[in-house]
DNA sequence: ATAAAAGCTATTATATGAATAATATGAAGA
DNA sequence: TCTTCATATTATTCATATAATAGCTTTTAT
């Protein structure tokens, strides 16, 4: 018995997406990010057979082509698996891949739980402070007049909730860089999904960013001043004040749906 | 002008993949390791035109349809972007994601130096102290039972230094689970990939692996003893002495290539 | 002479049909 | 009861055709 009622609902989902045309993106985008939110959000359940590649691509009305790429990006995020005979199966979640920007993306993109925020700070908090020390220890000259003036933006539009966002963005992964860690740089992807989630749940707060402006100065200035124990400690103090944040967020949005 | 000579280096060696049989893989995983192995590694710098989708795939050997889907995993991993008329082109760094499994893999495979040991243990020594000490906290007694139950495996295979790297592997990704938080359990590959390069480099050793015990039983023990702060220090030694052990190895082998 | 616009072309993107290979399942036999 | 074997199902691969797009060239208008 296929699921009849699943398929149309993504189909429907997908036309929906394609009308408004909300990506630049071509047809294997926009199958891939259907097809990885229902498995993320846990629409398509781990061990879950799956529609074979027929059906499944006539319901998004694409191309088997289309399809099989997305099936094979999507296992070599760890999402699904794909055998012969046996079709395709929804992997168990101890094989995906979280720290994929794109599934970090799916998994944060809605309704996100008081767990998943203390999923997101329990790594932030080794990660930062660390790669904050080694920055302090490490970053050339050039970097830091370059965070210097990210941190000066930052300033100007502490107000703007709207366009804080961006240079607070830099700001993070800028210091991740600085460690000269490529593996380290690589959870940029985390601090952009935690930064982009933390805005969007408090878009509603129009007092703006200014109350977080006294620590990140005092970031940007351990690290100019070469402090690494500084650097690591103004990180912690800015991440708790940050999950704070979002905790009241989240706190007022149940309260209001309630 | 086509780089024709590397074309054919490439399609040697995946006669020489395909012949050897390696892995269980099927052609897509061939391909796509050949090709994530050539990026990673430096034989196709970032930047580089890559050629274009006909004449790659005759390189290969093998039908266009393999060699896109392979072209999708890899933009997916972020190695690659493909954009029409302008064809396929190796992305920067900075872009790369290499927290992936594969990427992982293909970056620490072969001739790692020792820059590569301190970013992989920069990172380790960031993750691992933190996760024992929220596996103390939080580890239920069926999986204290579990990890006391490979520590003694690892007792049992500890002169053996063939059959002490699967028992170690689990020993470590078990810390990293207990945590329950999956962000954490993603870096599961980046443990993995660290121990499989100890224990390639430490294969001349014979000495097996009995001096990293009393500090693995540390780790354990603290874990059972809900002791966080224990099991934190107790990590961070055990991470000290594995660096040490690498870097040691490292030095060796370059004395002998000399 | 310059700049904008139209058209050409190479290349990826998508689609489709057909052939091949692998394997789980059940039937047949020892 | 176990083993062997055939078969149907499914993914995998291949070959080919059409569409869309972006860079380049030519044209054209000012």
């Amino acid at each position: 018995m296929k699921p009849r009622s699943t398929l149309a609902a993504q189909a429907h989902r997908l036309a929906v997406t394609r009308a408004s045309g909300s990506a630049s993106a071509g047809l294997h985008a926009m199958v891939l990010n259907q097809i990885g939110l229902s498995i993320v959000q846990g629409e398509l359940a781990p061990g879950d057979p799956l529609p074979n590649a027929d059906d499944w691509s006539a319901a998004y009305g694409v191309s088997r082509t289309v399809l099989r790429e997305v099936i094979k990006v999507l296992a070599g995020k760890g999402l699904i698996e794909s055998r012969t005979k046996t079709g395709m199966r929804v992997r168990p979640r101890s094989n995906w891949n979280f720290l994929d920007p794109d599934v970090l993306a799916w998994r944060y993109s809605a309704r996100v739980s008081e767990a998943d925020v203390r999923e997101l700070f329990e790594l932030r908090r080794a990660i930062e402070p660390m790669a904050g020390a080694l920055a302090a220890e490490r970053a050339t000259p050039d970097q830091i007049a370059q965070l210097e003036a990210v941190l000066v933006e930052m300033e100007g539009v502490a107000d703007d909730g709207e366009r804080f966002a961006e240079p607070d963005l830099v700001f993070h992964q800028m210091i991740l860089r600085m460690t000269g860690n490529e593996l380290i740089g690589s959870l940029a992807a985390l601090i952009e999904t935690a930064l982009l989630m933390s805005f969007r749940l408090s878009n509603d707060n129009p007092h703006g960013h200014r109350h977080s402006m006294p620590l990140h100065r005092d970031v940007a200035g351990s690290i100019s001043g070469r402090d690494a124990t500084g650097a690591r400690q103004a990180l912690l103090a800015l991440l708790d004040q940050a999950e704070e944040d979002v905790r009241r967020a989240i706190a007022a949005r149940s309260r209001i749906q309630e």
